[in-house]
DNA sequence: TTATTATTTAAGTTGACACTAAATTAAGTG
DNA sequence: CACTTAATTTAGTGTCAACTTAAATAATAA
């Protein structure tokens, strides 16, 4: 899976396609009409992003919408962190040190 | 400079030479000794890498050693986050605020 | 049912790219 | 200089992926 997900990111057009419904649901046609290539192009790389698990479609009479699946970038996220990051480690453990001190805090209140 | 680097990490090759050198530095042979591919498909990779920033050379003699370039991760890794993600951006808040809070401790410290 | 709208699937073309083998460059060494 | 080692560049080939147009599917309305 990973590997396909990484394979669909590559493609500019699909990147511009997942911005455009990052935060909200779109038609195939809707997100055609912001591009200078056919439908069915359009369509062919929304096939490609939703077998990756980046987007999820739902149906809706004649219409078809699709949205981001924020799991299958999760997952694709984790896989390029983990791959090497410096930054990225340091963020991690920033937050886990943060998250500690919250759950030490929690604790003294539930006792 | 982004767009060459999420290209060249699309190619398996690739991301298993990234891992190779990632926490050494190795010569174009030594790399080619883990594939089944030849000498020169190994070069072009290499070349690949090094044109998106990813990978660094440093000659000697007739060696050229590859290293991991940990800037151009960096900025792969900010654009690949910022594009989307939660967790991220949930983690960077997180270190955010820490950042805030030791940064108002040392101001109470320099006065 | 016929027509309409939304979208996908199919078939075929083109260009990009990963590979190979052969030739070339680069830096020593005898 | 000739030779060796390390690696790259060049030239050519095959595969794959992104696109096109045309045909097919799906849901609904007249």
């Amino acid at each position: 899976m990973i590997e396909k997900s990484i394979q669909a990111i590559t493609e500019p057009r699909r990147r511009d396609i997942l911005h455009l419904v990052r935060d909200r649901e779109l038609t195939s046609s809707a997100i055609a009409s912001h591009f200078d290539i056919s439908a069915p192009a359009i369509s062919q790389h929304l096939k490609v992003l939703e077998e990756a698990g980046l987007v999820v479609v739902r149906r809706a009479g004649t219409k078809r919408f699709y949205g981001l699946r924020r799991e299958g970038f999760a997952e694709l996220m984790q896989y390029l962190g983990s791959f090497w990051d410096d930054s990225l480690l340091r963020l991690k453990e920033a937050a886990e040190e943060e998250e500690k001190k919250r759950r030490q805090s929690d604790d003294i209140h539930q006792q």
